[in-house]
DNA sequence: TGGGACTATATGGGCGTCAATGGAATCGCC
DNA sequence: GGCGATTCCATTGACGCCCATATAGTCCCA
């Protein structure tokens, strides 16, 4: 299956459009979507998007519960009621609305980063910020591996 | 199948009119739902709302259980019997009867919510201290899975 | 191997159409 | 003949769609 990988920083134009990164677009094309499914990431300044396959990921998780039910309902309201399908234009550009937009402190540009089965949309300051934050983290993690003599599977 | 997402707040005009979101009409539309069938929400203070989709959903649980038995007879009365279709006009727009105001406490405005097969119509206010409640049972419920070995798809 | 043509991507802008909203006009029932 | 309800028309602002330009990377060819 197709990933999406890399990050891209791009612009917003004076409208408010941001074309999609080309490697990302096809990789929704071949998804067979058209437009791009996204939703405020739940405990990041990011917005999670993807195509069908992040689509059918949140249905999964509601369609565990049974309908009428309460999980279900407040599942909706949160995953589907802030979901939003975004349609592109002819060049392959979208406008991100007002909510996610302040969700994910976005201005006039915007951060792409793909992370596999779906892409995160960042500002791009908080997106340095945040990967300079998860490499020490790795960084630091890298060293206590380093002196450990078996293979790591300890946690902390 | 396409479902309903995203949330729109519209405003009320003097004679009581709203329009219903553009994207939720044409799914009414392709499900061949002229009007909209709507009824209060069982235990929140929304109203249910769709096409086709929905009634075909309330029917299959009702049919689950025995003809002529209690649990039957009760669904019936609080799905059904309080079941409206009310009509648009020639704009798309609705009027939502008092009853249904009454119960979702609305006046001057409106929030449509996606639930995927339905959407709900809710007092904007209680709409917003609604989805942080559900965020927060949803982040919550998260990290539970986050802790598994095996998560199903959690939401970033 | 270096240069030039070509292609594709990102970006900018103009314009027509549609959606949301407001109000007027018409029809109906009492 | 009122009065509410429904249908029709008007406005405005946003959005979709189209075309233009630039820049970078690629390919071809001398």
């Amino acid at each position: 299956m197709d990933r999406f990988v890399a990050n891209y920083t791009l612009r917003l134009d004076s409208k408010g459009r941001v074309s999609i990164p080309a490697p990302y677009r096809s990789i929704l094309g071949r998804d067979g979507f058209d437009g791009l499914y996204c939703y405020p990431a739940l405990d990041r300044p990011a917005i999670d998007a993807g195509g069908n396959a992040l689509m059918a990921e949140i249905e999964a998780l509601i369609a565990r519960y049974a309908p009428f039910s309460e999980a279900r309902e407040q599942f909706a309201i949160a995953l589907y009621g802030t979901s939003e399908t975004l349609k592109t234009d002819g060049e392959g550009r979208m406008i991100l609305s007002d909510t996610l937009k302040a969700h994910a402190g976005i201005t006039d540009a915007v951060a792409f980063v793909g992370l596999g089965h779906k892409f995160q949309i960042w500002e791009p300051k908080r997106f340095a910020s945040q990967l300079a934050e998860a490499t020490d983290q790795v960084r630091e993690l890298r060293k206590q591996l380093g002196s450990q003599s078996t293979a790591p599977g300890a946690r902390e």
